[in-house]
DNA sequence: GCGCGAGTGGAACACCCCGTCCGTTTCGGC
DNA sequence: GCCGAAACGGACGGGGTGTTCCACTCGCGC
């Protein structure tokens, strides 16, 4: 995306529109992606555009001028988030042990959704119209689906498990909710721990990590 | 709750405070509630005001002289669900299998949350001023804490599960989302009698409810 | 019937949000 | 230094939501 712009050649990784920028611009705009991605962390997507302007220091004009709405601004934050997951994902299914791939993958994916409330916000795609990570996330999801295929020849996984199961674990993992990110983290790990052995078809193996408090109980002291 | 109000004696089953009210007005409150947990119901807690006043054919003053704020209506509009959801914990908590009545209660529980969508916000508690639900959600959970530890003498319960783990897989249940209601109660069985052999020491037995399409693979076709 | 007060609905208030306009500031090539 | 264009931020418009005000209506006891 964004490679419509009028622009002759990308020459470093992955930048967008910022060769030209002027340098207080390019500040500008390095600080509020950066701020954009630890406020959407901490308190997910729902922050007002005026909140990121603020604590990157520029008024909303500027916010809107490097991001024309929300939706670009998520997405750019989340592009890097987005190409991690790919590449977790490539690396699954790189692996010689598919179960061993399948496991590792819902692992880490699971930890990217609890570590960061926005990025769920941004997976499941909170803009229905931002068709940006659709093409990567159909791709990926093929590729899992061999994954799976294989993880269910080569054994280890249950034959009864689809793609939609693993869809279906990840949202039920970015359902948990807590009062800090890391009781958060922590109770996702359990969740996935717990998950693996419901799928799996190998013999319970050593302890859960720990239980954690959770917001409902708070009320029992 | 609502019993320190100025009311003598409760004749009916549980009447809150309309018991003096006219009788146009009477019918319009109950209208009011019938349409508040049918739109709760279907598009969860965060419709507007005014547009619950609208479908029950009223003005939006009419909704706020019945009840004063939003909380008070999705408080009411769920007392009955809440009132269910504890008698199945009394129920579960009544088995002489206990075991049995704490696959049960699971089972039940994230059925009523699979089923409406605002019941879920409700019991979260949106509202965390609303302490109308904490004390009895206290007594359930105290109440579940004894099952738990019945189910795992009596064999049948992992001896690493605690309470927590409950509140946590209901939580997570509640993050299973898809295009219709249908489909979430279809996804959420599925997962449940998953969550159900993760945290059982009973071998696997039958086949698993259906898996279903869930909306991160619609670009799948 | 009749009248009074409970009951009502529409408009209005206060607030918050996304996104834009415009007069001013600042960079950076000369 | 200078000066034009890029960049800036505060104010503004449009839309939405919870809640309240107020003049009018209508059940219901007499």
């Amino acid at each position: 995306m964004t490679e419509h712009e009028s622009e002759p050649a990308g020459t470093t990784v992955a930048a967008p529109a910022a060769h030209e920028l002027r340098s207080d611009a390019r500040d500008n705009r390095d600080r509020i992606l950066q701020v954009a991605r630890s406020i959407f962390a901490e308190e997910g997507i729902d922050v007002p555009m005026r909140e990121v302007a603020r604590r990157a220091g520029v008024g909303p004009a500027t916010l809107y001028r490097r991001f024309p709405t929300k939706e670009a601004l998520v997405t750019e934050a989340f592009r890097e988030q987005m190409a991690t997951c790919n590449a977790l994902v490539d690396a699954a299914v790189a692996d010689p042990d598919p179960w061993r791939g399948l496991r590792t993958v819902i692992e880490q994916v699971s930890a990217m959704h609890a570590e960061d409330r926005g990025f769920t916000a941004a997976f499941v795609s909170a803009f229905p119209q931002a068709v940006d990570f659709a093409q990567e996330r159909s791709r990926a999801l093929v590729a899992l689906s061999g994954l799976i295929q294989r993880a269910k020849d080569a054994g280890g996984l249950r034959r009864d498990f689809v793609l939609d199961d693993l869809v279906m674990l990840i949202m039920a993992n970015s359902g948990i909710r807590a009062t800090s990110r890391e009781a958060v983290v922590a109770a996702s790990r359990r969740f996935v721990a717990l998950q693996l052995r419901s799928i799996s078809t190998r013999p319970d193996d050593g302890p859960l990590p720990p239980a954690v408090r959770l917001p409902l109980l708070a009320a029992l002291r």
